[in-house]
DNA sequence: CTGTGACCTCAACCCGGGTCGAGGTCAAGG
DNA sequence: CCTTGACCTCGACCCGGGTTGAGGTCACAG
């Protein structure tokens, strides 16, 4: 073996799925839908380094910060440079977490207020009540 | 008729759902999850009053916010006092909701960074490897 | 009288994101 | 030799959250 070269430490899906902290069956689902794959394959069963388990457990994170399957798999796949860039599709998911953090803050705002309201019936808490009329309930 | 009580302005499912932003069929779902009721039927067509339009409102207001059609129902039957108060709840949920704002706020922070790094494909990120290495990526 | 539109019910279907189970292969250990 | 455990494939199934479509009922306009 070259010299230099370490035993690259290859786990099986098991090992892979453990660490990360999905099931099994995710991982071969995430595999299916072309997200994640095993470095190499030996009899058949799957073996993955460092490295592709790194990229199970970036799939693992985006999906848990929301992201769908099929955005996942757009972010790898994009290139680096130009318009259509991974850089610039990371660009527009910022912003649009942007705005689900200041939805959420105001949503969590309101069920902190309401924790104080008297009601004996959420449906009656004049915080929540307030909560709807901010936004657009009687529209255009 | 007796004085006092203003026509009530009902209106039809179409304009209930219209005012609120959700689908029609989607109002009747949420109907037979008994999240949300007409004031009135007749001739078998769902009649709502100001109420009821509202109500609907905080159905489409909570989803939004990422709660469960379940979740929603907890919230809306449960009493104004003691340990299994609708408070309770709403503290628990305001709660839940920290935490998730506190994910999302990491994670947009990530996507920031990583939109100025130079690496052809996001997993190459350095950015991102970070993220991940401050998790329990590496388990137990 | 006949549209047209808004509404009704009910059952079937769709999608995303998996999970489960049957039936089979392999390696190591007792 | 035989079991045990981890893995394989493939198709069926599940759940949440709706959407769609067929077939029917109204009310009002022309």
């Amino acid at each position: 073996m070259t010299p230099g070269t370490p035993p690259q430490s290859l786990v099986g899906i098991g090992e892979a799925a453990r660490r990360v902290g999905v099931r099994v069956s995710a991982v071969r689902f995430y595999e299916a839908q072309g997200l994640v794959l095993p470095v190499e394959r030996r009899g058949g069963r799957r073996l993955y380094d460092q490295e592709a388990v790194e990229r199970l457990a970036i799939v693992a994170l985006l999906k848990n910060a929301g992201f769908s399957l099929a955005q996942i798999a757009d972010l790898f796949t994009r290139g680096g440079t130009g318009d259509e860039s991974w850089q610039a599709l990371a660009r527009e998911r910022a912003a649009e977490l942007g705005s689900r953090i200041v939805e959420l803050q105001r949503m969590r705002d309101y069920l902190e207020l309401a924790q104080s309201c008297p009601s004996p019936c959420l449906l009656a808490c004049t915080h929540l009540r307030a909560a709807i009329r901010d936004k657009p309930v009687t529209a255009p």
